[in-house]
DNA sequence: TGTGACAATATTGTTCACAATCAGATCCAT
DNA sequence: ATGGATCTGATTGTGAACAATATTGTCACA
């Protein structure tokens, strides 16, 4: 069971939530796991206060359940549900392209072009983990370049919430042989800054996501 | 400076962070006032853990903002954000009318219906809260019509953000002789089980809304 | 009159002890 | 054995006390 995420001891609530949305994140904390107050305070050298406060926060964000006088533990998102959150992924990085296309720099031209190349010899080496972080640059560089700092709030939090459907995606035989010409048709559109083009692309992109997302949770469980 | 909120005693944190959320709303704490943990304590019959822990939630919400040892007060949005803001929810509530228009009734077809016939009086009659709440009640119905109940907690939140800029828009001269076509445009494309115009209907409609409130806070400052 | 240091006050941050509650174990009567 | 009542240990909920920090007010001095 991980040799625990020990780290610097966490000295505010913030920090406390940081490292338990850390370890959900790396799977060292799984769906319907309970999360105990006083375990997670020595685990993370805080006192129960500021655990308790975390923990609160993560609620809000939608990563952590919380039952009265029954404590916490780590939310189980259904599968319709992540659909939904694909979805609503889907209209706001569409979004995002839209903007990102509009406000392209040369240089950032450049920046997205070599993460579209790294994609290409990623597949073509059949790397996978190379492929996922391109996947991951990929999109929160468009974030970024879009400047729509609510959307990427937005996303991010969203994001959290579905990690658990993450990771059955890219053990998928064949995903990024059909991934990769989706991501590389939203950088073509985003580079020659047509921004209705580049929403289309992602808006595609994502559908097919949640596609294999479903395929994918049908067939495991 | 009205009669306080003192309601019904509030037990639990949750409870307090929905009267406090109410009270901004309702305009009674304004923006950059200071929520004194003590003074909100006493107000609403809670203790002051409660009235910390709600002050957490309304932080990560993003409608209260926090500084370390000065404690909480009601964040002020500036004009850009309210603007990202409005293009968030034009993304999100498009995504909704055309989720509403695939899985219309007939019978919430004739509520929509209803609705739009409503606010068409209200502006012939010049009832200007009549037609606010108009506004209103289609923007939710149709939410809760998409069943996207993610789409649908995520501009909740959105919305409560932005109160502060939702104000001044009814009282601007003409603003419901404008924006009254944009949204029969949307009941029209809903009902009519078109969920491509749905969506581009409700992003005018909010684009519209944008630029509404752009005039206004310039004109205003 | 203005400015800086210092003291007083107000407010938030943190911890701890105790009360309330729940899940599961145990026991007893049937 | 089975069903229900009760007990027990574990865990969370609550409030109050204390510590840390910022803000305001005061006063001496230039």
């Amino acid at each position: 069971m991980a040799t625990a995420t020990r780290a610097s001891a966490a000295v505010n609530a913030t920090a406390v939530a940081d490292q338990i949305r850390a370890a959900i994140f790396a799977g060292e904390l799984v769906p319907n796991q309970r999360l105990v107050e006083a375990d997670l305070a020595e685990m993370y050298g805080a006192s129960r206060g500021h655990v308790r406060a975390a923990l609160a926060e993560l609620t809000v964000e939608g990563v952590v359940e919380r039952i009265q006088n029954r404590g916490a533990r780590v939310r189980s998102v259904p599968l319709e549900e992540a659909l939904e959150i694909v979805e609503v992924r889907a209209a706001l990085e569409a979004l995002c392209a839209a903007r990102a296309a509009n406000r392209l720099t040369d240089e950032e031209a450049l920046v997205l072009r070599r993460i579209g190349a790294d994609m290409e010899s990623a597949v073509e080496a059949g790397d996978q983990a190379a492929y996922a972080q391109g996947n991951t640059e990929l999109h929160s560089t468009l974030i970024r370049l879009s400047g729509q700092q609510t959307a990427a709030a937005t996303i991010d939090r969203l994001r959290a919430q579905a990690v658990r459907f993450q990771y059955r995606l890219f053990a998928k035989p064949g995903r990024s042989q059909q991934s990769l010409p989706e991501h590389l048709a939203i950088i073509e559109a985003v580079c020659a800054r047509e921004p209705q083009a580049a929403a289309r692309a992602m808006r595609e992109h994502l559908m097919s996501v949640g596609q294999a997302i479903e395929e994918s949770a049908s067939s495991a469980v």
